[in-house]
DNA sequence: GTTTAATAAATTGTATGCAATTTATTAAAC
DNA sequence: GTTTAATAAATTGCATACAATTTATTAAAC
């Protein structure tokens, strides 16, 4: 019966830097994951590693081939095509629970990530708005109160950027401008209906953007890189 | 690129003997998972049972206590309420997908299932009663064809029987009777809107049979046992 | 007899070592 | 020069050993 914050596992937090990364488009879908060099860089052994590494696997941001090691996952289309289903199922739910059960304290909340993101804009950091627009929908994920549905936007969204970092234009500017604040507005104002057709719109507007019909980027391949 | 039908990783092969057994009942909720005695049990270092747990965990079908070990998850009343509704949102979902997509050779499945729930009945086998009932659900999810909300049932299911371990009415029958049939049925003959109002009905079914605000069935206490 | 403290046993958390497998490198053949 | 075979290096998969922690047991105090 400790109310002490037993801070998180230590698995679970090399898990969420991992995911971070692959967030952020650093560990880019293909890459290889050497629990060698990830353990010497955590600082811990590959024991730790390797749970972290079963524990994405689940998730799906990486796939593991036996005998040969960890992956970054390179969602195919079909697979980025299920996503946005799910999401477009989803998010509706999650923005109606928002407008119900939300207090002042969780728009607070949800306006302050609105600012983060602003900052990171206006700092020009890309990958950490790339990050940012993800954890918005975890954020929301999260205010709406069903854990299970919260778990599971906290898979969908890293591989979102997976996909985006595979299928996205080349020279898309990629950020959703202010449509997360509009989303914000419409549930501060209670309009359920208008909320929903921000948040559809909004993944309707991510998707689109995409080539999922071009070939995927490809993986790089170093022994060409400077050829 | 070997076509060969590489069998699944042992560690995903130990942690679905686990589910199996908390779905059949035989791993009641609260129960503690000593590492060294299915170590033992399943013939295999307590690396790989760690492996298994940190997955189990993850699916939330297991809790995790630090330095005390892990533990059969005891949803707690608000859980339960979050997991059907997330259920009476995606399951119609899945309807529609079953529907448009399913081949016949999906149907047979789904028939053959049927079958196989038929005998344990007659059987009079409940565990399997049970962990059928649950099953029922992943394979439609499955047959739906999107891989994310395959995986969301496939943690769903599990935890659903293990709500239903503690919340059930003492000696209610706890079969939904031939439900999953008629839902086959409609699903058949693409009425949609029929086996959609099914589906919530048999839901609600299983929900409203629990006992949710009273307290959740103690654990055992071994030591008061015999007393 | 119940509570408290001290000790012993059991269990978890982690690193490390070694066999099995894969990947990279080198040498040989054509 | 490209392909094939042989060897070496790197990497994964797994069990085991040991420290840290928790739980159970015993002994002492009241």
């Amino acid at each position: 019966m400790d109310a002490a914050p037993t801070s998180k596992p230590a698995i679970e937090q090399i898990a969420e830097r991992i995911t971070d990364a692959v967030m952020e488009h650093r560990l880019p879908p293909g890459i290889k994951l050497v629990e060698e060099k990830l353990a010497s860089a955590f600082g811990v052994s590959r024991t730790k590693i390797r749970q972290a590494l079963t524990l994405l696997a689940k998730e799906g941001l990486v796939t593991l081939h036996a005998n040969r090691g960890a992956f970054v996952t390179r969602p195919s289309a079909a697979e980025a095509r299920d996503l946005f289903a799910t999401r477009r199922l989803v998010e509706p739910e999650i923005v109606r629970n928002v407008i119900a059960r939300a207090c002042e304290h969780d728009l607070a909340r949800l306006r302050q990530h609105l600012v983060a993101e602003a900052d990171a804009r206006q700092e020009g950091d890309r990958r950490k708005i790339i990050r940012l627009s993800g954890q918005f929908h975890m954020l929301l994920a999260e205010v709406s109160g069903n854990k299970f549905i919260e778990k599971l936007m906290a898979e969908l969204c890293p591989l979102t950027c997976l996909i985006i970092a595979l299928y996205d234009a080349p020279q898309t500017p990629a950020c959703p401008e202010d449509e997360h604040r509009l989303i914000v507005d419409a549930i501060a104002a209670h309009d359920e209906a208008a909320a929903i057709k921000l948040m559809l719109h909004h993944l309707k507007h991510i998707e689109c953007e995409l080539q999922l019909d071009a070939e995927p980027k490809h993986e790089i391949h170093w022994e060409t890189l400077y050829g």
